[in-house]
DNA sequence: TCCAAATGCTTGACATGTCAACTACTAGGA
DNA sequence: TCCTAGTAGTTGACATGTCAAGCATTTGGA
């Protein structure tokens, strides 16, 4: 009887300077972004919804259509339906049919939302910036920016690296 | 009327730099941590699960006292109550009385939750591999290395630059 | 000794995320 | 025209995260 299945290869654990490099990462992950979060509840705000104000006041007109929403903002069709209900609510985002495409629906930062993401911004800018990179040299920050970029870029145009994902 | 509230200071807007640098992290997070979970949950896996198994298999004698594992492993409490269960029922983890502090408990890793760390480890750190570190260079990755030791430590020994929890 | 405060952990209610239907519409070919 | 497949968005059930309240125990000081 001989083995058919394929020998598992060793598995590459990480060196030392690997992990040194994944401990901050789960640090930043773990500490920094519920602190973001924290800032951004004491406005009534999700992340979530913040992704979606950023993403359409950068878009022209303010507006994008739902599925363009959901793909700058890296978020689900569901989540985006269930999350920007609130934010339609209030009247800091508005909803409207498509006149071109019956199934399609279009959101526009309103005024109000605007003037609310003026507000936020500069508290979520901050956290950024004191928790991120105060800490750090210039020199330090160019070298992150390039390592970041480098890994960005290849997670985004290499999506045959990923499983596939359920219900997408 | 004179205006005695203190003028708000300019925004410190992230630079082209900190931007390339922030939009990668954000990739990391929006694309690379979703992926660890689905190879975690092909295994009948939450991440949660993961950083108990790691703190626990990292401990003298595989074994925390329950307060220490939810400090380690970066999650409230209340959280490790709720999801520790599942391995409990599993045969993978064990829980004890503490004999010398009747309000505490102590976790254990069992033989059954050491192999199901090892069948995933390799896994994991495969994942890990392949979307953070295979794209740099080494030069990329001590850079990354020391920066992002930098941020985290910077994190971890200035808890007053945070918010105040909820809860804790 | 007593008691108030702190610690260790659990519980349950509610908020949010996930996923698989589902409806409605459009596109394109027989 | 009629199908079939694909696309846009919604919905509801369930899984998970969060938070405050609660119980039991320990600590430390009056």
């Amino acid at each position: 009887m001989t083995d058919d299945t394929a020998p598992e290869p060793a598995p590459r654990w990480l060196d030392a300077t690997q992990q040194t490099a994944w401990r901050g990462l789960l640090a930043i992950v773990s500490r920094a972004f519920p602190e973001f979060e924290r800032t951004l509840k004491a406005h009534d705000l999700l992340t979530v919804h913040y992704q979606i104000f950023a993403a359409l006041s950068e878009a022209p007109d303010r507006t994008l259509r739902l599925s363009e929403l959901a793909d700058g903002a890296d978020m689900s069709q569901s989540r985006l339906t269930h999350r920007i209900r609130v934010l339609v609510e209030r009247g800091e985002v508005a909803i409207t049919a498509d006149p071109d495409d019956r199934r399609a629906k279009n959101a526009t930062l309103t005024d109000a939302g605007m003037t609310r993401l003026e507000t936020i911004a500069p508290l979520h800018v901050e956290d950024v910036q004191r928790l991120i990179f105060d800490p750090l040299t210039p020199e330090q920050t160019t070298a992150l920016a390039d390592a970041m970029s480098t890994i960005g870029d290849h997670i985004c145009q290499h999506p045959e690296y990923l499983n596939p994902r359920p219900g997408s």
